[in-house]
DNA sequence: AATTAGCACTCATTGGGGGGTAGTGCTAAT
DNA sequence: ATTAGCACTACCCCCCAATGAGTGCTAATT
């Protein structure tokens, strides 16, 4: 598991053993119990023997490096955006996903002939079921996809409906207009000229050659692939901006996190707003492995206090979408980012297992 | 517009005028302030004159018929369900819809090729947004839809691809695995043949033609038509249960009415259980016009903090589904009962447009 | 007979004050 | 280097009293 580090840590300090120990443990107990954490309770939990005295020193260095902050004079410590960063970098001790858990995840449905779009839901839906925060996947990009297989039905006199299967799996389905009326016969033959020429190649390759077609070879076709090729550009059009499943963000209002009206406010806005995650979403295909986006490490800025973490999943070929976690800063990162990670496996295998390549 | 009333106010009371006018007036300014309506107040903003006390003797009497209740001694009355219920059945006026809201909800994706799923989805997301509640709506029941053409194409040696195409225009695609492995042109006269038998009846009365088909004519029918049968038997197998999808569930958390988290919590639980709330989409689709749930008048307990308010939609020849918007029983009734009847009247436009009847 | 004014009463809400508590920082002793 | 001790801080909780919006009842008024 490759976990990407997207801001690196300040290097111009020096963490012995012991305070190492002290934060992780501030970390810990922060994340189990939401409420800021105090020389004396931590002196007791911690398994080393420090009085509180030491302790408070050594929370006023964290503190000093901006590990920790107080919400005020009188009250515990609270770890920083940047202490968790340093946790999940240095830290976090791996996690092992429990057995129950990887089964539970091992159950999305992979029966054969499932349609892909299931697959995603469910995995979403269970992964969030899990975590109790709020998940997201993106569909596999149309763009990067390759063809398996195209397919011309005539409906109407002036409505073709288009069949694309990618090698994916995946298989969209789309109605085209065209003026003039077409037997099915004659739509066979596109068919076939469109399948013979494209398979195999990506969506995004296709419509660029078609594109070419249209503007270069204008005169060198004959009349049917002059229609093919106009039929071929509408078929191959990408409507689909690309999409994406949400589920469970209702947890995130059970979290004792997001118990200001506020902060949950500008959860509901980061959700309507599906463009800006797909967008971290599709960022971060484009890089292998775990990515860890903590609070004010999001560009998005409405999603500054949660922590938002994925992972690409892909068929043999392809990365064809990512699958992610929202959740309060103060997560069980080892929990969560295991589980992210294993989940992503989890759906590349199932989806490989359905693909063509 | 018909307006359905689910369960009959009781008769042995007599309002008369005033206490009409008190009543209306309480809700009206409960659903616009969401705090208990006391004498004094009332007594200010109603039109006509009259002293606090007098009014306090009109409520005491609305109390008693069971369409106030106070939420402790001192405070001021706040209306029942039933006091909606008989608002809704008699006391509010119809309400006009905004053209600025009907040129919203017109503005609907209706370019020749929309998908149903679509033109769904931007429906209740238009109508959520709108209404500022929490909207559903239930996709075209697969049973109930008539088929327009069914179209098999060979994938691989065991697998083949279904689509097919409703009257409504719905297109659904998945995937049956076979035992033997059939030639394209083979599935092309399977295709013709299913075609030519089932065109224009509905999934329900194939499937069941179907079953006949293998259980009484085995005999009859020769290699291929019995190699017809059995595909088309998986084709027209009913995979999905019915589907539904959600929108402006986070808009019920800024409700006034949903700021305890108890409540929210019970509304979390409701969403999470789309069968349920399926159900009762489903039940409403068997009547015309607009269904109203006012609180405890829900079958589902979940809901019973709630209003739901539902239309179905359809095309020329079948009601096809249902869509419904969930707010607080303190809801505006006439102006969310009027959006979701126009709202359905021009999803039903929509889709007819796409329909093949 | 219907309406209203007056009055006693109720009870949620608000704001202030005090004790308790969990925390800090600093200093001096170990 | 660590720890004990101590002064200090600020939240939290509880109590209390004042406030105010509301009611129900009764007697006076129209």
């Amino acid at each position: 598991m490759t976990v990407l580090r997207k801001r690196v840590v300040q290097d111009n300090f020096d963490l012995n053993e012991r305070s190492q120990l002290v934060l992780r443990s501030i970390i810990e107990n922060y994340i189990q119990s939401s409420e800021p954490i105090g020389s004396r309770s931590l002196s007791k939990s911690l398994g080393v023997k420090l009085s509180p005295a030491t302790i408070r020193n050594i929370m006023s260095d964290l503190a000093d490096l901006g590990f920790l902050i107080q919400t005020h004079t009188s009250a515990g410590r609270v770890p920083t955006d940047s202490a968790y960063r340093f946790y999940v970098d240095s830290l976090a001790p791996p996690a092992s996903i429990p057995e129950q858990i990887k089964q539970k995840l091992s159950a999305v449905p992979n029966e054969h002939g499932t349609q892909v779009e299931e697959i995603l839901a469910e995995t979403v839906h269970l992964l969030a079921d899990l975590t109790k925060f709020a998940c997201v996947v993106s569909t596999p990009k149309a763009a990067v996809s390759r063809l398996q297989r195209i397919e011309l039905i005539k409906l109407s006199e002036d409505r073709i409906l288009v069949i694309l299967v990618t090698k994916a799996g995946v298989v969209r389905d789309k109605i085209i207009f065209v003026n003039e009326s077409h037997s099915q016969k004659f739509l066979n033959s596109v068919t076939e000229f469109l399948n013979k020429k494209f398979k195999d190649r990506s969506m995004q390759e296709i419509r660029d050659e078609i594109h070419q077609s249209l503007v270069n070879d204008r005169s060198r076709y004959h009349e049917l692939l002059a229609h093919a090729v106009r039929i071929g550009k509408k078929a191959f059009e990408l409507n689909q901006p690309g999409e994406m499943l949400i589920d469970g963000q209702m947890n995130l209002l059970l979290d004792s996190h997001f118990h200001e009206l506020s902060s949950v406010r500008s959860l509901i806005d980061a959700f309507d707003q599906k463009s800006a995650i797909l967008k971290i979403l599709d960022d971060s295909m484009k890089q292998k492995g775990v990515h860890i986006f903590i609070g004010v490490e999001n560009d998005f800025k409405l999603l500054q206090d949660c922590t938002l973490i994925t992972a690409s999943y892909r068929n043999n070929q392809n990365v064809l979408g990512s699958i992610g976690v929202v959740g309060p800063t103060s997560m069980d990162y080892k929990r969560i980012i295991s589980m992210v990670d294993y989940t992503a496996h989890i759906l590349s295998k199932t989806i490989t297992e359905q693909s063509y390549d």
